[in-house]
DNA sequence: GTCCAGGGAATCA
DNA sequence: TGATTCCATGGA
């Protein structure tokens, strides 16, 4: 009696709307490399599901409408900001509680149409890329998530990169059921200190296993929280110590765990898109390429749009 | 500075 | 099909 009134407790769900999204799009936002847990669940990429701290959750656009309310067509053509799209929530998470969740996730008070209309006037290719990419938003992941997820992503592809990353939460996190289905969530600090260097040599990390394990050895919650309170600067200093973490990776990890936008992580898709609209395609140091992206705005978002708009587009 | 480390996806012949 | 290339970091 008992196991089976835990068992219909562990299958109640939530499903509410968030109406009104303006600058979202789901295959904007999860397909372009800052996620790693994320799957769509249709070829039209417009409901996913993901796994967002110990919360899962199926994301469906709903309505897709312009300003007069009429419904409008998923064109490239149509004006910026004119869009605005209503989101259907299923989630383990209680509704007041999950709706907080996922304003910070998406960071959904963060406006997007002032630093969009500053690119399109910028330069024809960003501006082509906006429109691209329309939708996209950089996330506000769980820091240590990032941290550990970035080691892996070093020298690697993103489908093995989420297929590591999937066993290793699926052997060391915990257990989350959303409508009769298993879920886990990412490990937390205390369980991947009792993974072995062993364990990760079994995960198929690759020589990665050694710097996880380094890495992880000196972490705390207290550390990467207080990482928070740096400049830019000093936390790139602090996160390039870590065993694992050169320029490209603690990059990442500023942009897509501490919010940090002006972080330009460059690796070999967005070193061929800046070499393309910058210099003409002519082969540069990663030193000249950052000198040009200083001059962008907010240059992190930029790098994200300019890196949809050539894996996706092109 | 140059070489290499696992592993598997992507691209090539 | 099988061979080759790609990928970011750190240690030799």
């Amino acid at each position: 009696m008992l196991k089976q009134n835990l068992d219909l407790k562990q299958n109640l769900y939530t499903e509410f709307e968030i109406k009104g999204l303006k600058d979202f799009r789901l295959e904007h936002i999860f397909e372009n490399g800052q996620c790693f847990r994320w799957n769509a669940l249709n070829d039209e990429k417009t409901e996913y599901v993901g796994i967002v701290s110990d919360g899962v959750y199926i994301l469906k656009e709903e309505k897709i409408y312009n300003s007069d309310n009429n419904l409008s067509e998923n064109s490239a053509n149509n004006l910026l900001n004119e869009e605005y799209i209503d989101l259907k929530v299923i989630t383990n998470k209680k509704e007041a509680e999950a709706k907080q969740i996922l304003n910070e996730y998406f960071d959904l008070e963060f406006d997007y149409g002032k630093i969009k209309s500053e690119y399109i006037k910028l330069n024809e290719s960003l501006k082509e890329a906006v429109y691209f990419a329309k939708g996209l938003r950089v996330l506000k992941q769980p820091k240590l998530e990032m941290i550990i997820s970035y080691i892996i992503s070093a020298n690697n592809n993103i489908k093995r990169i989420k297929k590591i990353i999937e066993e290793l939460a699926a052997k060391y996190g915990e257990k989350i059921v959303l409508k009769n289905k298993v879920y886990y969530a990412f490990p937390t600090l205390e369980k991947l200190k009792t993974i072995t260097l062993q364990d990760f040599i079994d995960l198929k990390v690759g020589f990665r296993a050694k710097r996880l394990f380094e890495t992880i050895k000196v972490l705390s919650y207290e550390y990467i929280e207080s990482l928070d309170e740096l400049s830019d600067e000093k936390l790139s200093e602090e996160l390039l110590k870590l065993s694992g973490v050169g320029p490209k990776v603690a990059n990442c990890i500023m942009l897509f765990g501490y919010n940090r936008l002006e972080s330009f992580p460059i690796d070999v898709w967005v070193k061929r898109v800046m070499q393309e609209v910058f210099f003409d395609n002519m082969e540069v140091s990663n030193l000249q390429i950052n000198k040009v992206a200083e001059k962008l705005p907010k240059k992190g978002l930029a790098q994200q749009y300019l890196f949809y708009w050539i894996r996706v587009g092109g």
